[in-house]
RNA sequence: GGGCGUGUACCCAAGUGGUCAAAGGGGACGGGCUGUAAACCCGUUGGCAUCGCCUUCCCAGGUUCGAAUCCUGGCGCGCCCA
């Protein structure tokens, strides 16, 4: 293997960050490695709480990612035994302890679905849990890994400041997070470590381990912006919904896209692309470029990373055949009901809803129905008191997303 | 261990004996306008074969004709003192 020249590199590495701690250093292990021939360790730490990957955590992997095609080692961790403590990055909840086969399946979900965006080759990538190196330790070597900090400098924290300054509970085994979490920098020995802002003062700490524990050359750290999730204001996150999972349908990667607001293209270009920055600058500047046709792009992009670029043209084609021109997807998805169901052959369309799950409820039907949201074949239905008789193939709308089309059997 | 405070629907929050399925806001959902964008406008936001009935205001008891509201006990959360 050998390693491309270190400009090249640090021009695709330094894409999208919002910080290197720091860029020189960055510079130096690059050049070693390109001189060494040799790949340098990047590592990122992941919580077994949260399997399901979304666009969000994408921005971390596929800065890993493009580490991995330059020839460096993706070094993976399992935060088994930090999930015993719990990041205190989020909420002050205490989180429940996962049982080993919990954490197991999480991983193993995690592994796979990052492997949407990871290259899982065995030479490329390593996966380990810290309750390796951590489970081993010690009275004193805790002793040790703790007084490497004093209190203040883990005040420093954001979050522990303003939870001191308003008088709100911080538990010493918090305090413990970032040393864990640092010390895990230390075993593997990592050459940068890559994480969201949110992890900024953690993966500091790593570095900070890394020196008092005499390691030859500490690690480089790579922070990614976070990104903005489907409303265009608060994180990506699941508990949110604003997320495209990364097992998303095509069609739902491709809509969801699609209704993104506008401000948020350059930052999504940015971070889930690489159409080169003066591409973008062209393409999010709405006298230039009409931001639908900007938005289509994107969408086809995000489409094609994921399933291919022929699956992201049949979205784009659909897209306009459905929402432009108002027709019908080729691919509704059938659903059946129960023939025990009907009376005289008929049934209520609230209820109708309900066993189709289009509603979660026949209440809730019932109010799409008056609400003017509901359509069968084609024909808007407000009447919530009205029934319909179910035939082969009817299709039932409820809004401009959810269709179905009957199947008797 | 002691004192004070607090717990209402997805979230925030009003309600201190009946007129409460519970104000208001946010969010979400549906409709309109659009570009499945933003802004704006309208509607909905516990369940049920259908407007009346059923189950809700941390939990369990109690007072009362009647409790989200009062009492007792518990639990959770926060602050202060030790």
């Amino acid at each position: 293997m050998s390693f491309l020249p270190v400009d090249e590199q640090m021009f695709t590495l330094l894409r999208g960050c919002e910080a290197v701690f720091n860029e020189d250093e960055l510079r130096t292990k690059l050049d070693r490695s390109h001189k060494e021939n040799r790949p340098l360790r990047i590592k990122l730490g992941m919580d077994p709480t949260a399997p399901d990957i979304h666009l969000g955590h994408t921005v971390v992997l596929r800065k890993m990612r493009q580490f991995q095609d330059f020839g460096h080692t993706a070094v993976l961790i399992i935060g088994d035994y930090t999930a015993r403590v719990g990041d205190p990055t989020g909420k002050t909840k205490t989180r429940p302890v996962l049982d080993e086969e919990t954490i197991k399946q999480n991983a193993e979900t995690y592994f796979q679905q990052a492997g949407h965006v990871l290259d899982l080759s065995d030479d490329k990538i390593e996966m380990r849990y810290n309750s390796e190196w951590l489970a081993p330790l010690n009275f004193a070597d805790i002793l040790k890994l703790t007084g490497q900090m004093t209190v203040a400098q883990m005040l420093q924290r954001e979050n522990f400041k303003k939870r001191m300054a308003e008088d709100k509970e911080i538990a010493i085994t918090e305090l413990l997070y970032p040393l864990m979490q640092g010390y895990d920098s230390v075993v593997i020995d990592s050459d940068v470590e890559l994480g969201g802002t949110d992890q900024t003062f953690n993966n500091l700490v790593g570095r900070d381990l890394m020196d008092k524990y005499g390691n030859s050359s500490r690690q480089i750290v790579l922070i990614m912006p976070i990104l903005r999730g489907l409303d265009g204001v608060e994180k990506m996150s699941k508990s949110l919904g604003n997320y495209i999972g990364v097992t998303d349908e095509p069609k739902d990667m491709f809509g969801k896209t699609m209704r993104i607001a506008d401000s948020l293209m350059r930052e999504w270009y940015t971070l889930l692309t690489m159409v080169p920055k003066d591409e973008i600058d062209v393409l999010v500047d709405g006298s230039k470029t009409h931001p639908r046709d900007a938005k289509v792009r994107l969408a086809k992009n995000v489409v094609t990373q994921y399933y291919d670029a022929e699956t992201a043209e049949r979205e784009e084609r659909l897209w306009q055949e459905v929402i432009v021109g108002g027709g019908l997807r080729d691919d509704i998805p059938a659903a059946s009901i129960a023939g025990g169901e009907l009376e005289d052959g008929q049934i209520w369309l609230p209820k109708l809803l309900k066993l189709l799950e289009l509603a979660p409820s026949t209440s809730e039907g019932r109010r799409l129905v008056k609400g003017g949201g509901v359509s069968v074949d084609k024909k808007k239905v407000t009447d919530p008191s009205a029934t319909v008789t179910p035939a082969d193939g009817m299709i039932v709308q409820v809004g401009k997303r959810r269709v179905v089309r009957l199947e008797l059997t």
